[in-house]
DNA sequence: GTGAAAGCGCTAACAG
DNA sequence: CTGTTAGCGCTTTCAC
């Protein structure tokens, strides 16, 4: 029933392997013979089945996207989305398929990586959050499976991986508050012990000695990624010192912090980070940092392909993806 | 390199053909051998290449999944994300993966449908969008490829899909502010000529006329799903009747008819549909209709899954699914 | 430049 | 119950 390259050899009166030299586009195929193959294809309609050229040529072009499944992950934050589209973006550019899976918890995503590699459905894989000491990644390393990773991994050796600049961002968000006269400016961060904590309290700590501005422990805080710590972090903040301005490493951090001001009524210049939707809607509204999610997921995409492609002789590696500060009410104020 | 179904016939000393039969789990193999075959696989740590059964059987065990790219649908909404999960479940159960492609129009979509399942690459296909004289329905019912479409098609015949009960979901909605007293009850929905915006006014029409309250042309309005329309309709009502509550099929429309209230000073009780994030974040807090958006993507999964595994005995070729009033502050009063 | 033949790794008759 | 034998549809040496 359906057809197939031996039809369409017979068709145009070659050998099954020269119809499948031309649809390689092999370089060493007359013209002539190309044109009467084409022709057959178009009159028969010929498509190339996928599976039989995947086995015969043992790569599949596809690529295994795993993504968490934790509600507030998924759901308040576009992130992933973005992420999908950029990956989506470069890999429909490079003909490249992408199968996604959701992992319940980081065992799971284990097990989803290794029915994935392991069938050899998949060319490569993209994962989308590092975790300490990450199984995933663990896994993937020990099958010398390929695989790239969207965040910056503790151990980057031999590694593909994409990410922001942290210390960059904040670096330029606090200068901009420099800028716009602040001098008195607090940090309330997430975990500290997080590379994306520490990397942006360092550009948080550069911006400030650049300008000359004394860096003081009790304007630094550091807790969980939750609105409470958040909440407490600015309330403690508000207590002894007296900031004009106060960076955050994420808009649950910033709400909180918001929040807090709001009880004290405390006029307070507050920028949050990933440009979450509901920062829009924050009153005021919550400047933020865009990470640029999307551009995340194309380059993940395009590192990990090219290297399936070996395009990689350039060796890069990784890619360090700019952010953009969308300023909102939150930060309008000059002081 | 790779370990083969043959490695592991020559350790089990069996057949490959027995071995096959092991994977299939056939049930007309001893025990014994069976046994044996699984201590083979261990030893060798062999795994099924998923592409060579796939060519052998002639069956991928993947779904096609068409997104849609409109940035407001996508982000603002969760809808697509609940979606993705909700047949990742399903598939996940019965051993099937996901592969999704981005359209950016109808065309664009109808090219990938058309990249997907020429080469192959998948038994079926999810369509999570249904246009008027939708082409991908079209192209995929010419070609007679199984799929699967989220939202009720104009024309069914022949066709699987899965679709919330909008009488029924607006008819309740109707209902419950009834019975907290409402008798002056607007409509303000989307374009009139689509099925949802009928079935949704059907349903509200019912619920009035069930309680004996005059219907009257006066009290419903039609436009696009838009804040604007939600805001110009919701002004027009105000000015010629007094209602004290309006329903909306739309959280979006249900936003501008906020907005309108507040510029008039008027608190009027307003039910949103969709139950989008912000929803939650509006002043008032907007009560919103769930419409399970997980439960339709694991049923479309379950209807597309079902059929190509021959397991549609009963003929069910689409569901219905619930939906849920979330209720906030914006219904909160008794009149 | 092009064809013949072997093979990718697995499944599915058909025997026995 | 199990083995033998052909393929599934395409690619890829290796000749000519």
């Amino acid at each position: 029933m359906p057809v197939t390259i031996k039809d369409v050899a017979s068709l145009a009166n070659v050998s099954p392997s020269t119809v499948s030299r031309v649809i390689a586009n092999s370089p060493k195929i007359s013209d002539n013979t190309k044109k009467k193959v084409y022709k057959a294809m178009n009159e028969l309609k010929y498509h190339p089945n996928a599976i039989a050229r995947s086995l015969a040529n043992r790569t599949t072009k596809t690529l295994g996207l795993v993504l968490p499944s934790t509600e507030e992950d998924i759901f308040v934050n576009p992130f992933f989305v973005q992420i999908m589209r950029g990956i989506s973006h470069y890999a429909q550019k490079k003909n490249y398929y992408i199968m996604y899976t959701y992992g319940k918890d980081e065992l799971d995503e284990v097990k989803h990586i290794e029915n994935l590699t392991n069938s050899r459905r998949v060319d490569g894989i993209i994962l989308t959050t590092v975790r300490e000491n990450d199984k995933c990644i663990g896994c993937l390393r020990e099958i010398d499976y390929p695989f790239v990773v969207i965040g910056r991994p503790e151990d980057i050796e031999n590694i593909l991986w994409v990410d922001n600049d942290n210390f960059h961002a904040m670096y330029r968000v606090v200068n901009h508050l420099i800028q716009k006269g602040h001098r008195r400016i607090g940090f309330i961060g997430g975990e500290s012990n997080l590379y994306v904590t520490q990397n942006r309290l360092e550009g948080y700590v550069k911006a400030l000695e650049n300008s000359g501005i004394n860096v003081s422990k009790d304007f630094i805080k550091t807790g969980e990624f939750t609105e409470e710590d958040g909440y407490t972090g600015m309330k403690s903040m508000l207590k002894s010192q007296q900031p004009t301005a106060v960076v955050t490493t994420d808009d649950i951090i910033a709400f909180g912090a918001i929040k807090a001001c709001k009880e004290d009524s405390k006029d307070i210049a507050i920028v949050g980070f990933n440009n979450t939707l509901l920062s829009e809607y924050q009153q005021p509204k919550l400047s933020s940092v865009d990470i640029n999610a999307e551009k995340l997921g194309y380059f993940a995409a395009k590192l990990l392909i090219d290297k399936l492609e070996n395009n990689n002789k350039n060796g890069i590696s990784n890619y360090m993806i700019d952010t953009n500060l969308i300023e909102r009410e939150s930060t309008k104020l000059k002081v």
